[in-house]
RNA sequence: GCCGACAUGGCUCAGUGGUAGAGCAGCUGUUUCGUAAACAGCAGGUCACCGGUUCGAAUCCGGUUGUCGGCUCCA
């Protein structure tokens, strides 16, 4: 967030924070300031503090807010001389704010904003006094190192919001209650769809009846869509000789990042439990000598991967330790890499969209070129990067441009989009890798009759299985559309005398294809109809007297209500309907 | 990993030093019902785990594990 867009809400937010300060200020003297910006929805400002600030601090902090809210002191803004600049925050002992000072480039304004008692080095704008400032809340407090750097101290942060209008804050607070509710942990639960245990591991997601009803149906919209693209599936082992991965560069790049090497009692050699498919696919393409006739190749496989994440990374199934990837690896010529490259973008955005997730971004990771993690030349590089805004300029895409996103064999592209609290994931990705082909000397015959070195794409549109699994429970608050819904009918006889006539439907809509399951327990139609509509069922078929009379079903459809009585084969129809929405 | 917080039956929560409670879910019966909660009874907890303080700990203290919000990281 370092461009702030000066908009008159961000002006607002930012003078809360500046607010805030002050009161911390005169609350925890000897309080040393770091930085304070605006942000989507609020503000925070990170401070070193003799105590840090704790949870219920913070309702005595909003209180002398208030306090000097009600002064309305005027916010006045001051130009300073560089020396004198550093002069007065040394005077006021603010070192953070000193090195902010001594950091700004040669020449650049160096302002203050001075609000009654209170200053602080800042480029502004801010609103003209304090008393404007009415409509906030300080919502947590986090750690956060100075400068963003694990290596610095860390500092508290406190977060807050703040609105023009007290509507505007009470709307705002509301609408994150109610997406708290959509959260894929709870939902995950309270849908049957997967589990975590203690006993089994942290990050380890468990897959209950339902949730791998759901994993099934998007591997199997996936291998429908890779068979029609060309891609020929796979099968690798969940580990390989650490030498795969040294070759690969994964070892030394990401070392920390893998569960401990295991060992061969026999031979003494390491295995590593794999955290990525692409060293194993690349031996299938070793395997035998290709013909630039054969090329592309296209190599799939729903691959199980395993990553040590920090433990304080975990996050429902959006950060897990192990997880499935719809991975593949393309052995492209260079001639085809642009074409092979757009159709995998096609395939990503497809997918988005058949997803439903229509609010996306796309973010194109390049290296940093001070960063020594990168491995191969600059010319490769070069052409990748170029391979991947040619292709999305070619095919008119919004994007934005990531130093130092990159993979670290390539650049790579990204779709990122927003959990229920706005939190932003990476899902689909792709690659583009000219250097692990060259690490491990992969090559082609060419028309030519010589050698030649493939380029390789790696692709996951999906990203990973369980992410998107998580994202997609958020996206619908586990109200799945038809084809993606675990169970998709559910059948309720009214009384005893209906199951004979409810269990032939169950059996004749099951044969067609379709997930459905009957209710006879012994409850109160009403309370079945309830429990299902709460379990976010898509469609309910109610049979009673009239329905075994009259050979119907009588179709109830979630969120909407009874649509009245139809025959067997129209309520199939129907249901093939929705399955293709 | 770091900062802060939290942890009571399957779930949601009450209980702040004197030997654990409710609703929902579960089980058993009764009820056989036309589109979002029938009725009754029963059962269920070493209060996350380990240690300490105390005559006595769910409650106070320390540690561990897990979870939550951030930071850092994300092939």
């Amino acid at each position: 967030m370092s461009e702030v867009v000066h908009d008159e809400l961000y002006d607002l937010r930012h003078s809360t924070a500046h607010l805030m300060a002050q009161a911390v200020g005169e609350l925890f003297p000897g309080v040393k300031y770091a930085i304070g910006p605006p942000i989507e929805d609020g503000f925070y400002y990170d401070f070193d503090l003799p105590r840090p600030i704790r949870e219920e601090d913070l309702a005595a902090i909003e209180e002398r807010m208030l306090e000097i809210s009600a002064r309305d002191l005027t916010i006045v803004r001051q130009e300073l001389p560089r020396e004198e600049a550093v002069k007065l925050e040394a005077d006021l002992d603010q070192p953070y704010k000193v090195e902010l000072i001594n950091d700004l480039p040669e020449g650049e304004v160096i302002s203050f904003y001075r609000q009654g008692e209170w200053v602080d080095l800042c480029r502004g704008p801010h609103v003209p006094s304090t008393g404007k400032l009415k409509h906030f809340k300080l919502l947590h407090t986090a750690g956060a190192y100075w400068r963003g750097s694990e290596k610095n101290k860390m500092l508290t942060r406190v977060y807050g919001t703040a609105w023009f209008s007290k509507a505007d804050l009470e709307d705002y607070l509301n609408r994150v209650e109610e997406a708290k509710k959509r959260d894929h942990r709870i939902l995950g639960r309270e849908l049957g769809l997967f589990m975590f245990s203690e006993e089994v591991g942290k990050g380890l997601p468990l897959w209950l009846p339902k949730g791998a009803t759901l994993r099934d149906t998007l591997i199997d919209f996936m291998k429908a869509e890779q068979l029609k693209r060309g891609y020929q599936g796979v099968v690798t082992p969940n580990i390989g000789s650490s030498k795969l991965y040294e070759k690969s560069g994964h070892l030394v790049t990401y070392r920390s990042k893998l569960y401990p090497l295991m060992e061969d009692p026999e031979s003494g050699e390491t295995y590593v439990l794999k955290p990525m498919n692409c060293p194993h696919h690349i031996m299938i393409y070793a395997n035998e000598l290709h013909s630039y006739r054969e090329l592309p190749i296209r190599l799939a496989e729903f691959g199980t991967v395993y990553r040590y994440e920090q433990s304080g990374e975990l996050t429902g199934m959006l950060r897990v330790r192990g997880f499935t990837q719809d991975d593949s690896h393309l052995f492209v010529t260079p001639e085809q890499l642009g074409e092979e490259f757009k159709g995998v973008v096609d395939l990503m955005l497809y997918t988005l969209k058949r997803l439903g997730l229509t609010d996306y971004r796309v973010r194109i990771g390049i290296r940093d070129p001070k960063d020594s993690k990168y491995i191969g030349s600059d010319e490769n590089w070069e052409a990748a990067q170029k391979a991947i805004i040619d292709a999305v300029e070619e095919l008119g895409m919004a994007y934005e441009i990531a130093e130092g996103d990159a993979a670290f064999y390539g650049p790579k592209l990204d779709l990122l989009v927003r959990d229920a609290l706005r939190r932003e994931w990476q899902m689909g990705t792709v690659q583009v890798d000219y250097n692990l082909p060259e690490r491990f000397e992969l090559e082609y015959i060419g028309e030519d009759g010589q050698r030649h070195r493939p380029i390789m794409i790696h692709r996951a549109p999906f990203g990973s299985l369980d992410r998107m699994i998580g994202l997609l429970v958020e996206h619908y608050a586990g109200a799945f559309p038809f084809w993606l819904a675990p169970q998709q009918i559910a059948i309720i006889p009214i009384s005893d005398r209906h199951h004979a006539y409810a269990e032939q439907v169950n059996v004749a809509l099951r044969e067609a294809g379709f997930r459905s399951a009957l209710d006879s327990r012994n409850e109160k139609m009403g309370k079945r109809i309830r429990e299902n509509e709460m379990q976010k069922v898509p469609v309910m078929l109610v049979l009673g007297d009239r329905d075994v009379e009259n050979n119907t079903v009588s179709v109830r459809r979630r969120g909407e209500g009874d649509l009245g009585a139809k025959t067997l084969e129209e309520a199939i129809a129907y249901f093939k309907e929705l399955s293709a929405q």
